[in-house]
DNA sequence: AATGAATGAGGATTCATTCAT
DNA sequence: GATGAATGAATCCTCATTCAT
């Protein structure tokens, strides 16, 4: 717990940064062991097998979120702020980054065929569903599901665009996009 | 260009089909070639490359897509109804097919690592979009640009969404859930 | 039928030679590649698997032993010519060659881990075991079946001897030593 | 050599029963060791190498091998008993099991290919083979080398079909036959 | 046009072995 | 004495790709 740890967590932080920087799972467990200063050895003895490895960087991404998201819920004091907090957690700079944002594209692509990954990251997205739901529902609109269900939709597409075409968006403007269509979804209830 | 071209077409659907089934653009060639009832030689002899292959299979979707977009705009005879045409063909049978969206979604990985795919998913890109502010413009809303973001935007996170968990929404919902968002950002304008 | 099976049988042989000469089912699919002056890969391409190459091996071994027996009974006229027939093949310039006794005490072994290569032995116990008694039953001794097992065995014990000390036994002695434990089990029957 | 030893032996014992079986001795230090009940460095410790642990496991079967002849041979009184006492020793309980067989089997592998191994399976053999001479000598049989090379090969031979299928022969029918093939060869002269 | 044979270049994974503690 | 961390060196196997036919 004291030692192993700290190489656990470099191979997991190289393998975000090697999965984001290449924009694709195609990378090998030998580039990210270099890139984490370690034999390839070392990330078998410590995750068993490659497919094990990018399960615990994905996890490493959605707890880093999870944790901001908990964070910003509880500064935030009313349902409307606590929309934005769980909408603007997705803008964060420490989310919102290039290698993040590619890695976490790819994660989405694994979760097509990698049993695991797709339930991690269901629990993502019904976590999502339900944050946004409660909060809408405090604000007593009308359709809270659906709503959930575009605000979610329009956060993953401008990732999808920003993956694919990191200049086209910053997070502000984003950000800015999603906070606009809930102002537009919500307007009269605030 | 006339009769040979049906190795050709087969291997393509082969690709998307591979692809899409796959959930990942681990495929091999070998794999894509069975599946299409000839040998991987001729794969090569065709399209020289893996990465030429797969383009043509992203070319094939999108140039799919893009027909159905004109015909779509043809019989549309208001700016209400061509934004709903399309809208629409995002979600029609041909395009909203689970092996298709998968393979899409994949074709999105690729075009971060593969130039020639990301100019081509670029071109539909601001297609889409220009298609959209075209629209919007003509009703006169106040930042067609924005709204068509937000527009484009959804859809791709409602594909994104159906990517990795089919069961979680029909092409009809889908469908219903960008009109309904369309509603939301022009309303008093329609 | 042409030209692969060319290739083919070089591997064969080549894995009988490697294993043989190295005395150890431990030898790289690379280094028989080798001496068959193939790719490895082309081992891959005809065989799918070590495992599969080295069943080849051992039953081309048995094919060959099988044959000669087959054609030293065809000229054998008597009980007792085709008992030594029998046996004398075991010793025989093809089959007791220091390379392929060696092979062959490696197949044994491999035969305890790989139930393929286990039936495969079966089959050379069970025919040689039925050729024997047929021909003891023929000249009528008493216990037929107790007789062929003891051959069989001293057979097999003698390939073990010269497996690791090939200077220790010649074909020649070896099978003298078998003919006299024939001659003293069925002595008076003769 | 006092207290130590313990896990000195633990470690050779298990590596007998990996290697038993396993039916083979492409087994791993990191087995033998788990099965030891110790960490695989600490075969390292004790043998410094993966043959030396091999070699010793050879040695320990060997040694109680050995004495339990020396000690068969000393309840004996004539040379008829003393040819049976040794031979005897080979299908007793502790020897003729299952695993030790088949580790024996595999040994007599290692020395085909690693000398130490060679040299100490020949001791046996000579060993075996001088005890056999000594008595039937004192039988006064005509040619007792002869017949000591025909029993000892008996003996390898069945301990081989036994080792590869070990339904086949109980050790009481196995250590039958050798007897019945050493009356054929000494009948008239007990 | 079409294919089977053939291969080079990896890449995941294993494992004997070392070493600091 | 005993171990877990760490690695270098294989090794099997895959696959894109080429080429002769």
């Amino acid at each position: 717990m004291s030692v192993q740890p700290q190489r656990r967590d470099q191979l997991v932080r190289a393998a975000i940064l090697e999965i984001g920087t290449t924009g694709s799972l195609d990378v090998t467990v030998g580039s990210i062991a270099k890139r984490a200063g370690v034999s390839p050895a070392l990330a078998f003895h410590y995750f068993g097998d490659k497919d094990q490895l990018f399960l615990a960087a994905m996890r490493h991404i959605l707890t880093i979120y999870g944790d901001e998201v908990r964070a910003a819920l509880k500064r935030a004091s009313s349902p409307r702020e606590r929309l934005e907090a769980v909408i603007g957690t997705n803008f964060s700079p420490m989310n919102f980054r290039q290698e993040v944002i590619s890695a976490w594209l790819n994660f989405y692509v694994m979760s097509q065929s990698f049993g695991p990954a797709f339930r991690l990251l269901n629990i993502y997205h019904r976590r999502l569903h339900s944050n946004l739901v409660h909060e809408l529902k405090a604000l007593g609109v009308s359709d809270p599901g659906a709503i959930a269900t575009r605000i979610a939709g329009l956060i993953d597409g401008l990732y999808l665009r920003n993956a694919i075409n990191p200049r086209d968006t910053t997070a502000r403007s984003a950000s800015a996009h999603v906070l606009a269509a809930l102002e537009k979804e919500i307007g009269e209830f605030q």
